[in-house]
DNA sequence: TCATTTACTAACCTAAAGGTTACTACTTAC
DNA sequence: GTAAGTAGTAACCTTTAGGTTAGTAAATGA
């Protein structure tokens, strides 16, 4: 019984894992994150900083944001129309996994270089 | 200068957060590894344990897991020859990353199904 | 005796993520 | 008068991760 129990559990986190790597595992998808974290608001502000990315791919990766509820889209009419994007509460909620990644990616440089210096 | 240090700064985090999701972003990468520190050590019981998942793509993910040196390969040279592969401590820098992907997919997947619900 | 298990690999195919180019219609700056 | 900026979209192409099928050779199980 403990052992469905358990098992039950593992699946769920398994689940989760996948979610999570579903929502923000994307190429770009927190680095349009960052780059609205940092206060570009601005399509192609945001394109600009974002080294590399197209137009075509920021715009999906907006609309994605948008629907999982991290961004919301505001149209100014006026004469130029203004987009803006702004970060919701949402997005705060990444912070964990965020720095999480950041820090083990930045240990696992200093590894590999250390082991490239070994076989000079 | 200061902006020059912190925008240095802010690019190697992204560096950082690249390598980490190009090491783990895969779609099974972090299956197997959970696969293994469950103690499942044996090629055909790794492939049993995570469903839906290939000989090409296992075979190819643990290779990569070996080169970055979070598992090893052990042969047993007899009849059957026996392959071992045997997770490294260094797997368990990633303990940091792994909960925090699991717990924020457990927030998301909640959220989503409130919002489902408030739909009905 | 025939199927199954062991740990894979070769060859092929598909789907989807992402990249490229060109274009919109309007405005401002040079 | 034209180049550049505004926020994108349409149509197309490429790359690649991953999926599928079949097969290895030796040994055990029914």
């Amino acid at each position: 019984m403990e052992n469905v129990i358990s098992t039950e559990k593992c699946r769920n986190s398994i689940k989760a894992l996948e979610d999570a790597m579903y929502v923000i595992g994307g190429k770009w998808t927190l680095r349009v994150i960052i780059a609205l974290k940092d206060g570009h608001t601005r399509f192609n502000d945001i394109q600009r900083t974002i080294d590399g990315i197209s137009a075509k791919v920021l715009s999906s990766v907006l609309k994605d944001l948008e629907e999982n509820g991290f961004v919301k889209r505001k149209v100014d009419i006026g004469v130029p129309v203004v987009v803006e994007y702004e970060l919701l509460s949402y997005a705060e909620t990444l912070q964990e996994v965020l720095s999480a990644l950041v820090s083990w990616g930045e240990m696992h440089r200093e590894k590999v270089i250390r082991k490239q210096e070994e076989l000079v």
